[in-house]
DNA sequence: CTAGTTGACCAAAACGTTTTGGTGGGAAAA
DNA sequence: TTTTCCCACCAAAACGTTTTGGTCAACTAG
């Protein structure tokens, strides 16, 4: 504090006083809402600009129901129980992204942990919105959400609520088959998939989707689990298992977290295998390790960005919405970005 | 929304009402303030668990004048306009890590926008407190928050506000000193400044300490100026403008952004030089670009995570401190991270 | 027997808005 | 002249809490 001035703010009701009208009329004036007389609204702005007024944004929200603010909860990072695994820039990308959208839209993004664990939903509650990323199954965020009325977008689909529909990012399927058809194409014959184990509809649907293309193409399912907070170690030791099991190593492996990849390659590397000679190596999430080891990781850009801007947008409309108007979820759509990993020199196009 | 339920949220009254108490007496049970049968207090309790209550944060933000929101302004985002400029990660890594110790501490942590633009303080008001980061020369954010008795911390100085004392971050003057004794150690004869343009301390400081330092020891000031948002493109463009002029090249170049480092460095080798052989870099804040550039750049790390969490204590303390009492900024300390942009063979220790 | 104390509870005010349902007066219509 | 209408404005309720200042009965102290 470097003044203690810290003058008690102006009110409606001193504007009304001052300028000798009604607090109504003040609101009124200041909202362009009542019929009023064009000198008298004039003053009244005047007053208030003077007196340095404006209007209280906790006792509106008490009155409109409306606080202005959208809470993000993002569900691996709460799980995580740290939000700074170095590395993990898609979430905070994302959160940077959505605060953006959400301001230029008058709102406030306020980032937000677990609102069901304690016992204090606290400020949750009172936001009039809320993102939710990666929500895992039967999420109780949701739950506790929903119940209470308050409008929830999801990113990435609750794999046991089937009737939750307002979600996006459905790319997870489309991806799984582009990465496996883009290993198959550069040459792959036993594709490999390693996923997290967080029990959301990324690792779910992924696994699902490989499961079933390998089914149809006769390959054996070959499926790994790695907990995705060991990051690049939990992808080395993974290597090494690969290669200390009985089973013939796999030629192309699809991870889905991009540290996974940059361990699972550096682990490979370490034994003597070459990256794409050997084994050739897809990350699911693009990041700074994707795009940093040598050879560069070929990965799905995520494009949090626009899911972000997309989310906000959808949710701001949910909130808008007349109750039961339907709001159908925008679609975003992702790319991979092909790199070393996964350019075989015969197979170079 | 899933459900069309969405009912009515349960009130203080419904619950004195389920339970055959005053509101008084719901409100004392439930915060454990006054004094209550124990019987009662139970029987309140376990009605409010029935009913699924939860006291409305606005509300009693209403009334107590505690919201429980943090509100975070980052006005380097805030000038460029865009919160999403690949790699500039140490302000997400900041927000997220300022996130979390929020939430350790109870409070909601809301990204904002300079809410002295448009007419629209809105929410901002609300907020219990904030946190500013990188304020610019004489910041109207600041101004208005403390006008309004809001608590306030800034992350660097406002350099036009001398009496503004609630700010921490004060490692720039030692940091540049740390970066140019590095430099001149490895054997850098002519140590070159780069810094952005934003009216802030971090630019000014670092300036101020180096013409103090080229003036002490009689070496010629040679400082550059780009604009941040110009990112490594700007750095090569500096890289280009040094090679044209007349004067000859620096040794040593010390630029603040880890993205002009990356663009001067590739920029120099662009036009043949050798770095570290020919002029050695460093760059004042750590990011994927200087982590990654061929060769890597020496960069002081920041540590956004640990700003971030002694900005969210003191402010904290701020906030419950009586207005009176005085705290103290925290001390926060930096280090070099020592890479091979400065590593001259010769002179490796 | 009276005065004081304490334990258990409650009615109402307060927080700063927005909104509802007015009122009074002047001009236009009958 | 009376009625109707509209314009300009306002008093009070409402939002859901917390807090203030009680009340009342049952004890305890004198």
């Amino acid at each position: 504090m470097s003044n203690g001035l810290a003058r008690r703010r102006a009110t409606i009701h001193d504007v009304a006083k001052q300028s000798g009208v009604s607090i109504t009329t003040v609101s009124h004036a200041l909202n362009g809402k009542g019929v009023i007389a064009k000198a008298t609204r004039q003053r009244v702005i005047d007053t208030a600009a003077d007196l340095g007024y404006s209007p209280d944004a906790i006792a509106r929200g008490l009155r409109s129901r409306r606080l202005g603010i959208l809470g993000l909860v993002i569900r691996p990072l709460d799980t995580l129980g740290s939000y700074q695994p170095e590395g993990v820039d898609y979430f905070l990308r994302f959160a940077g992204a959505a605060a953006v959208e959400a301001l230029d839209r008058g709102y406030g993004l306020a980032l937000m942990r677990d609102p069901t664990v304690g016992n204090a939903p606290g400020i949750a509650l009172a936001a009039d919105g809320f993102i939710i990323s990666d929500p895992v199954a039967n999420d109780p965020v949701i739950a506790l959400l929903d119940r209470n009325g308050i409008p929830v977008v999801a990113v990435g689909r609750d794999i046991e609520r089937p009737d939750f529909t307002a979600w996006l990012g459905a790319g997870t399927v489309t991806n799984t088959d582009a990465v496996v058809r883009h290993l198959a194409e550069r040459g792959a014959e036993r594709i490999a998939l390693v996923t997290g184990e967080d029990n959301n509809s990324w690792n779910a649907d992924s696994e699902k989707t490989y499961r079933e293309w390998a089914k149809k193409s006769g390959q054996p399912a070959l499926v790994y689990h790695q907990d995705e907070g060991l990051g690049e170690a939990g992808g080395r030791a993974l290597a090494e298992e690969m290669i200390a099991s009985d089973a013939s190593l796999p030629d192309g492996i699809y991870c889905l977290t991009g540290r996974h990849a940059a361990g699972v390659q550096a682990g490979l590397q370490a034994a003597g295998y070459q990256v794409p000679g050997d084994i050739m190596i897809v990350a699911g999430s693009d990041s700074e390790q994707t795009r940093n080891s040598a050879p560069p990781i070929t990965s799905i850009d995520l494009a949090p960005e626009a899911t972000a801007k997309a989310a906000v947008a959808f949710l701001v409309e949910l909130i808008d919405a007349d109750s039961d108007a339907e709001v159908l979820p925008p679609a975003v759509s992702y790319q991979i970005r092909d790199r070393a990993s996964t350019r075989r020199v015969a197979a170079l196009s």
